[in-house]
DNA sequence: GCTAGACCATACGTCAGCGTATGGAGTTGT
DNA sequence: ACAACTCCATACGCTGACGTATGGTCTAGC
């Protein structure tokens, strides 16, 4: 039932989703090629090798985690509300087949080890948090430590887990 | 200047250490035998093998990390008191004998491999749990997600590595 | 149907890291 | 001094994973 012939964009796909769940050590040609039903034939064949691989695979992360998010917040509300929006969406629904929550978790896993990667996180980081310091201010809400800790706050609950990250998100928010 | 008879807690310190800067993967026996100037020979010596070791190596982190912190608190302090000076010890201050700050993000890290580290790591974050919610209990606060809040902020700027982890959980904690 | 190119399977060389075997050096007690 | 024990160095075989080489299969276009 997988498709025969496979892209690029299938290796890097199956790439995240093993990345987020069993962290970095799963990202090896022959084990993906499995995971595809397919051998490291085909991985050779669509890049050079395996850090070209990766380095794609990160860039394919950065390309999507930050506009993923922004792109579903409703422009009508005020900055307030689209904050809140923002940080209920940020701990609720994500993508399974890019990894699902345990992706970023497992990418900063992957920074430990990975000048590169550890670089991507931290763009991603900044960005995000530049972001919140934006809907921070128009919101007429402090920026000097809020937007970190709803950052944090969202950064520990991805990667604790937890069974009610919404319920724990509302609640701060309700105190900003 | 190195000791040249090593025990069995050298290479479980310089593990901690190792796994603190370079992630999982730098917990090989040829490369923490470089990082204590000697050979695999000592491993082996110490450790049955290299799954025997990691198994103490995590039994070493969970035999200390919850201890190291609540022991050093103000048992004077009001309940109000004793939370706030543990939630600022724990963003602060961490022995860098034992891996630093970057230990804890590194085991999560770990824990997405092995099942093992991943209950482990569970069992910590429970534990801590039970111990902040009894805290907010005794000091008049909310512990339906309180308790989880400060901890998730608490991984959160763990894992962020933030410049001004304190000064955030100062601005929380005035809030709960 | 045939050819060209895109895509995949398989076999192989290479290397890093594990674990073992064995001998040797240092230390302690007598 | 010597024996016994603790601890380490080195050489070796083995496995898993990378990357290459080479040939096979599928599909599009004519």
């Amino acid at each position: 039932m997988t498709k025969q012939r496979l892209n690029a964009e299938d290796w890097l796909r199956i790439g995240l989703q093993a990345l987020a769940r069993s962290g970095p050590s799963a990202l090896r040609a022959e084990a993906l090629a499995r995971d595809l039903g397919t051998t490291k034939g085909s991985f050779y064949w669509h890049f050079r090798d395996l850090p070209d691989y990766l380095e794609r695979l990160i860039r394919f992360w950065e390309d999507r985690a930050f506009e993923g998010v922004v792109a579903r917040l409703d422009g009508d509300l005020p900055p307030r509300g689209r904050l809140e929006q923002l940080c209920l969406l940020a701990v609720g629904l994500r993508d399974p087949d890019y990894g699902g929550a345990a992706l970023e978790p497992a990418l900063r896993a992957w920074a430990l080890s990975d000048k590169g990667v550890a670089e991507a996180v931290a763009r991603m980081d900044a960005r995000r948090i530049a972001y919140l310091k934006d809907l921070c201010h128009a919101a007429g809400l402090d920026t000097s430590t809020t937007p970190t800790m709803l950052y944090a706050l969202y950064v520990g609950l991805e990667t604790l887990d937890h069974d009610d990250a919404e319920g724990v998100m509302r609640a701060a928010l309700l105190r900003v």
